[in-house]
DNA sequence: TTGAAAGCGCTAACAT
DNA sequence: ATGTTAGCGCTTTCAA
């Protein structure tokens, strides 16, 4: 019969069908030792019987605890996220831990909103895949349950932890890859001025340096409006180009496409964060790989050693890798 | 000072700092009338004080609701599944309602321990963006709290609302555009047995008889091995495929490349979904739509319904839209 | 306008 | 091995 969610039965309701006390429910039905067998068998037979669910909200009022882990993410349509959730899905398990996910929907007030809701719930900790929480946001959270950023926050908030991959040594990786493949004009292309995108840009720098020779960085506002700054480059001689991520990567794969440049024969290629479309685009893009399973694990481990009583902040830095696909390769004569 | 995470306060600590009962901070808080605004300052004044913040627990328990929508998802890494969250968290918002995510890895054991999970938190209704959950699972939890279904589930459940597309009427407007197109054998190349992929060959297969054409369908086991079905075909004088999916479009498309057939100028490829990736593979992917937000909000709009009485089942079917991009093109001679 | 008290469903300490 | 009881933090009557 279609029966309408009627009131869902409580412990006592379990206890009166399987004439025992409440007590004696709650200790069964979790399997505490010092029950008899037939008792138990009766409490289980009355619980499926009627359906019984034990209320979590209940159990998490008395235990203070939920053992649910929250996770805050900026952006579901982003599959980098995707990944790390897989790690921290991994670890939370291996620990006993539930995951909630929360979705910020890439608006700061959003995301404030779902972590009031995730701490609100009294989530055992949190991890917010974002670099784009509110500090204050944070630093209220934060007082009442461990939170861990995974990526590079503008500012770092006293008592929360990070982990983030070695943006400039994912740079570094890139422009190694080049020169191995003897380019000598290699540029960098951004279409963003956050933490992530510079630190990538000043470990280009950095390594472009050190090799002897000089940066080429441009930074569009819109990953729309590349072109107008990477021509001139392409016509100065540069044949390799270094993207801040994938997406810039691909529109510079049309760049190229547009203005004639066979890539990789005449340019090459190189992106930032291997996401799934790195394998899907023609060519298929060579890409720094962050450790994204990695990144969540960590994020759970740190988690666990604040609730296990520290109180002193870390920052854990993963370090990329680089994986090599068609949009790389020897510079053209 | 980088504070441990100290007892949270409660309305208790309010309201000793306020001096007044906790019933009165309950009150102020709400925005309840009947409050002096003189103490309705000195609440919120010491609530901000201490840093309080309502436990959703607690509130939960009391009131039996808790003003969250729990949404189930199979796979995160599905662009499809975002769009589907965008338009129930939109709808859910409009109405006062959280979301929270729960994320079954693709794995019916993990569905269903995670719609227990959102069960178990008392959600006030449950949407599956999922056609994998277990039949039992579904039953437990529609005893419970409302649930809808977003996709084909095998089978129906009885007291259990459904929102999806229509598969066979999206199959038929790629059989529709492909005819136009001056096409005259056209193929569906699947890689389920799924009810979602096995609607949209049923489809194709209705839509080219009444075209007074004969069905070419081939169905693999793997993405990986379409190839081996697939080159007959072509070889045979198709001119045009219909993909169950989009990574199956673009598995095809792979597989043109590899024969030497150039798409569009020889070949045609229709993708289901018109997924984030349609649009950025080359050639651009011409591929079925499904209104994805819509179906999002649909489902909140049966939920709410379910909440405000309804006992009879609903299974709502929204139409699908053909989005025409470049790997589409006039029969070639 | 304010306070006292009951109780949501559960666990856990204490009795028996 | 089983039952009794006291809360967890909050909302919600009801009384003052």
């Amino acid at each position: 019969m279609p029966q309408a969610p009627s009131r869902r039965p409580t412990i006592l309701d379990v206890a009166r069908v399987a004439g025992v006390s409440k007590s004696l429910v709650s200790l069964a039905l979790r399997g505490d030792a010092g029950v008899s067998e037939s008792t138990r068998a009766r409490i289980s037979a009355a619980a499926d019987q009627l359906g019984y669910r034990s209320n979590a909200l209940a159990r998490g009022l008395v235990q203070g605890r939920t053992m649910l882990l929250g996770v805050l993410l900026t952006d579901l349509a982003n599959p980098y996220h995707t990944d790390v959730v897989a790690g921290i899905e991994e670890a939370a398990g291996e620990v006993g831990f539930g995951v909630l996910l929360a979705h910020g929907r890439r608006d700061a007030k959003q995301l404030t909103t779902q972590l009031d809701t995730l701490v609100g719930l009294n989530v055992d900790g949190v991890i917010a895949v974002s670099s784009w929480v509110d500090r204050a946001a944070l630093q209220a959270a934060m007082r009442r349950t461990p939170v861990v950023v995974i990526g590079r926050p503008e500012e770092t908030v006293e008592g929360v932890d990070t982990v983030a991959n070695d943006d400039a040594a994912g740079a570094a990786l890139a422009v190694t890859h080049l020169l191995e493949l003897g380019h000598r004009e290699i540029a960098f292309v951004s279409t963003s001025r956050r933490p992530a995108a510079e630190g990538r840009r000043r470990g280009y720098e950095l390594a472009v340096r050190r090799a002897g020779m000089t940066p080429h960085t441009v930074v569009a506002e819109d990953v729309d409006d590349i072109t107008v700054g990477v021509a001139p480059l392409l016509r100065s001689g540069v044949t390799a180009l270094i993207a801040n991520n994938d997406l810039t990567a691909v529109a510079l794969l049309d760049c190229a496409h547009d203005l004639g440049l066979p890539v990789p024969e005449r340019l090459s290629v190189v992106g930032y964060d291997n996401s799934t479309f790195a394998a899907l685009v023609r060519p298929r893009l060579t890409s720094i790989d962050q450790p994204r399973p990695e990144l969540g694990r960590t994020a759970v481990r740190l988690l666990l050693q604040r609730a296990g009583g520290r109180t002193t902040d870390r920052h854990e830095v993963l370090q990329p890798s680089l994986v090599a696909r068609n949009s790389t390769g020897p510079r053209g004569l």
